[in-house]
DNA sequence: TGATTGGTTAGCCATAAAGCTAACTATAGT
DNA sequence: ACTATAGTTAGCTTTATGGCTAACCAATCA
């Protein structure tokens, strides 16, 4: 499962709804339509994308098939973006200290500037 | 900004990449262009499409143009994940109690059985 | 001022995405 | 057996995406 398909699926609203959908519990593929204004077709598509990202899973039994979450995929991206986050923090706590070593440099610049 | 846009704009390894570059600090579109075998209107593409899904900023002093990262946007993606995974946990363990209530009752049904 | 550098615009192409309808399969209910 | 239900497949359209080249500004630098 790769990031770039995770974060792909979830660049749909539809997708993000039928995720948000799925976080209370299975659904069958037309319980999931319902909501939508959408060909079963289209609705389908949706949701082989989710399935493919690996973000749901899909079982049918008889004519049903029933969908559900697969959090690993949501707990991935989650993982990156905080990782990305923690390094621009880092980067934030570096930028601070060369800020107020701009600041000190002011400073004795003013005073040179005063005993000139 | 937009979810649809910043998931859209994490679904691109090039992007993800220059994300990436950019949570080291600032960089110019040159600087950003030299690591990857691409021509650089292309480039400026994934560029513009990060700054208008908010994740980058931009500025031109001269004829170079400094990009940086805002990270609002990074944030409000991390917290659409972390409410989806909290509504999945709570359901997690709605379940888990559905299951211990299952293995009670089928306890119940082969004590009913035994005492058949 | 003339050449170089750094970016930008315009326009093209191939492929993928998101939707549709129509026709089909397979299970369940009567 | 017949009909209704639940998905599925196939095939079409429109629009977006990701890439390219070529030509074009606009600042520096020599």
């Amino acid at each position: 499962m790769q990031l770039d398909h995770v974060f792909g699926a979830l660049s749909d609203a539809t997708r993000r709804a039928i995720v948000m959908r799925l976080c209370d519990g299975e659904a069958s593929v037309g319980e999931l339509a319902k909501p939508f204004e959408m060909a079963l077709p289209s609705l389908m598509k949706h949701i082989r994308i989710l399935e493919s990202s690996g973000l749901v899973a899909s079982e049918k039994t008889g004519r049903v098939r029933m969908c559900s979450l697969r959090t690993e995929a949501l707990a991935t991206v989650e993982v990156w973006l905080a990782a990305q986050r923690e390094i621009w923090e880092q980067r934030l706590d570096r930028l601070e200290m060369y800020v107020e070593k701009l600041k000190k440099e002011k400073k004795s610049n003013a005073r040179k500037r005063k005993s000139k």
